[in-house]
DNA sequence: GCAAATAACGGAGTACACTCATTAATGAGC
DNA sequence: GCTCATTAATGAGTGTACTCCGTTATTTGC
């Protein structure tokens, strides 16, 4: 009886399997890159035989979601609490937006190999959920601060379109990024040029709407 | 001496062995879809050895850009003709991508898998590079569209912003269509909206620019 | 404490995309 | 037509992600 209610020595080994498990595969897909690093590799790594592995992540991508979708995470929160501090859509996103986008830098290769998995993978997998709840929550984000915008605010007014466009632009352009494509690199600049576009259209959409009734 | 220029007994059997293998590929990939398909089956449909059919294209992944590339030039070219009958950005953009959006709705597994490997595989591939260089086409008959619509046309204003937006969207769009998630399923509303708004923003920009000289 | 039930582990086994050393076919020079 | 160089075809072999089921550890009921 160390403390309070014991979670019992399995659930308690299971715990540090995962951690180890955890820090296995961030270390050996930071070294080596996510194709270069083998399942056994990870196992190794972490001590556990390769069939053990495969009970706590499915899939060699979920590793990958399992790892990434802590930095994102990290990421998209520092955004949200940066969007509160400035006013302006445009300003708010860039705040809102610029930590992930910084994030996505490090690590090409599996910025662009996560993506790929979060967008195409199978969404009932645990940690693809995880991802792309992220992705709904950003997107949320941006629908907010697109609506924010305008004091003449009637609710939904097309702002989740809008914020969708947004994102549909992001997921690409960072995994494109990622993938070495785009002799410029300059990913902030070519975001932020589309994204603007979307915003104008979204604020003369809701004037023309506004005006019309 | 059947006729001229012979190509020689081993060019032509080349292209045999080639069409046969288009046909096998385009069968089993119709038939079982991507995923269930095994490239063994196919060599063997096409009545090749194993090694002979990575010959001909060096992954799986490859030999269904093979079958698609020629669906979608097909339906490029399609919604290239319909679009210079119609006037108005709005309306020659539903025109060009129609044809397209229709395509992509049939076998949609499929289609998931095609955009996947077109965005995140390597480029150098052959058919990616095509794949990549229809992609690019279509980009430049949207951005062609959105400079003509408006006369006042000082070439060259980020009129490759809003088609490259417009292209991301499309391609996710598509993919995600592909992969069953949205419920709706109203591929064609869902894409136009989003469409829509840049092609909104895109001109208050130009108009905002222009009155700013 | 012991037995039975349940959950987690392990690692040999499987499936499948892709490779590579060998063999066969083709065409050029004579 | 024969020889030789060049190119293509072959299929057994390889690497690796993932599975499966017998074994082991933990918990529960008595």
């Amino acid at each position: 009886m160390t403390t309070d209610s014991e979670p019992g020595r399995r659930e308690r080994n299971k715990q540090l399997k995962q951690a180890r498990i955890f820090q296995a595969a961030r270390e050996l897909f930071d070294r080596r890159g996510y194709a270069a690093a083998t399942t056994q590799e990870i196992a190794d790594l972490a001590d556990v035989a390769s069939g053990t592995l495969f009970r706590y992540a499915t899939t060699k991508a979920e590793l990958l979601l399992m790892v990434y979708n802590e930095e994102y995470r990290a990421a998209i929160e520092r955004g949200i609490h940066a969007a509160a501090d400035e006013s302006g859509a445009e300003r708010r996103l860039r705040a809102l937006l610029g930590p992930l986008l910084t994030a996505s830098r490090t690590n090409s290769e599996n910025t662009a190999v996560y993506q790929r998995e979060v967008l195409f993978g199978d969404p009932d997998e645990q940690y693809r959920a995880a991802g792309l709840e992220l992705s709904r929550q950003l997107q949320e984000s941006i629908a907010a601060i697109l609506l924010d915008d305008d004091p003449r605010v009637p609710p939904t007014t097309g702002s989740e379109v809008a914020a969708r466009a947004i994102s549909d632009i992001l997921h690409l352009e960072i995994a494109r990024s990622g993938l070495g494509r785009d002799s410029s690199e300059d990913l902030l600049g070519l975001v932020f040029a589309q994204i603007d576009l979307v915003v104008i259209g979204f604020r003369a959409t809701l004037s023309a709407t506004l005006s019309a009734t």
